[in-house]
DNA sequence: TAGACGTGGTC
DNA sequence: TGACCAAGTCT
């Protein structure tokens, strides 16, 4: 497996252990951070971040609610998206599956449809999951034990701390962006955030005010989200300037440091609509794990060096489905960027010569009218070939 | 442990 | 266009 770190072969060895050393002392002072932070300066925190979010807090969907099962879909929509992006979904989440039984109940493709295009297909996989394990390990009741929270599909230290402590209140500590944000600018961390993990959760659970734990984390992710933003962030406004370290030595713009990447490689795949005689057309389910997992597809798959897209379609579709194919005109080419790599899809129609469709490398497939393509689930790549098809069929 | 895992938005 | 970022978890 490649390591995606960017390396320098010739220096690499002296500046790893040089890191190495400026971490191991860093990680040293970090450790004892919450001693060197006075309980006065621990109670201004408290004090002063709830008075500003009685203030200018968010008035989130969510917020209205101390359903433990609507907040925890609120916590695993919130993974890694914005708050913009997810209300219109959590809206419609709640519409079709109101209460932890009717998710329980639903069948996996229904609960990816509702999902579908909000992305981390996993999460929704997990979160139902999660409901079919509740009710019948926990008599359809929410844990309120952290331990047994995180045990649950999906729910991770942050989750089930962002969870216990709104539906409950309990003084769950939580470490999401947000919080890695601006407690690095709060104590100038010297360190990308990935490298103290074990100090700041230390941080977040010495901050956390167990007089108000629901509101405090709440406040934190506010802060976070409207103030301490990841770029340019909003001093002047800030209930904690007068205790931030990054900004009284002016780094706010420097911190939090950023994780070293490589740059992410680009695929080029060849896609078949595959259209029978009966005019419809050949999607296959893909298989429940891994990128994409219980979403359909129109099949193809990656272009070999020197292939052509023609080529590359007929010999995919004979590896992954057994059968022949005559490939036609182009259909679309749809550029798409993933979280780990860029592709572009040269989609053809195509037309079903022999041989009936196997799953091969799939979990199943279907021959389905182009009427009815909208009822299936599919990532936003392929949604642009089901537009391409309409748009052709009415043009 | 760092890479896999989506999508939309910004610069 | 490409890089970076956003309420992380799992392996």
């Amino acid at each position: 497996m490649k390591s995606r770190l960017r390396s320098h072969p010739m220096r690499q060895q002296s500046n790893q252990a040089s890191l190495r050393q400026t971490v191991d002392r860093e990680l040293i002072r970090m450790d004892s951070v919450s001693d060197r932070l006075p309980s006065s300066v621990i109670f201004a925190l408290r004090s002063t971040l709830l008075n500003w979010y009685s203030q200018q807090g968010r008035d989130l969907p969510w917020r209205r609610s101390r359903d433990p099962y609507a907040i925890w879909v609120s916590e695993i929509m919130l993974q890694q998206t914005q708050v913009k992006t997810v209300i219109p979904y959590y809206d419609r989440w709640l519409t079709q599956f109101p209460t932890l039984q009717t998710l329980a109940s639903a069948d996996q493709q229904q609960v990816l449809k509702v999902w579908q295009g909000l992305g981390y297909y996993a999460r929704a996989r997990n979160l139902h999951r999660a409901a079919q394990e509740i009710v019948s390990q926990h008599n359809g009741i929410f844990p309120t034990d952290l331990q047994m929270a995180m045990s649950l599909p999906g729910i991770g230290r942050t989750t089930a701390g962002g969870i216990l402590s709104a539906a409950f209140d309990q003084p769950t500590p939580i470490l999401d962006g947000n919080v890695k944000r601006v407690l690095a600018r709060l104590v100038a961390l010297p360190v990308p955030t990935s490298k103290a993990i074990a100090p700041l959760w230390q941080l977040s659970e010495a901050l956390l005010d167990p007089a108000h734990p629901r509101d405090f984390n709440q406040a934190w992710m506010d802060l976070g989200a409207t103030i301490c933003l990841p770029r340019n962030p909003l001093c002047d406004r800030c209930p904690w300037q007068p205790h931030c370290s990054a900004y009284n030595q002016g780094i706010q713009n420097q911190l939090p440091m950023t994780e070293t990447r490589s740059p992410i490689p680009r695929k080029i795949i060849g896609v078949a609509v595959i259209w029978n005689d009966a005019g419809q057309i050949l999607i296959d389910r893909r298989k429940p794990e891994g990128l994409l997992g219980g979403m359909w597809e129109f099949p193809g798959g990656k272009v070999e060096p020197g292939e052509t897209i023609p080529d590359c379609i007929q010999r995919e579709i004979q590896e992954e489905l057994g059968i022949e194919i005559e490939v036609g005109d182009r259909l679309i080419v749809v550029d798409h960027t993933y979280s780990h790599f860029h592709v572009t899809l040269n989609v053809h129609h195509c037309q079903h010569i022999s041989g009936e469709p196997q799953a091969i490398e799939c979990d199943e497939i279907r021959w389905v009218e182009l009427a009815d393509l909208d009822s299936y689930p599919f990532p936003k790549a392929n949604l642009q070939i089901i537009e391409a098809l309409k748009k052709e069929k009415d043009g």
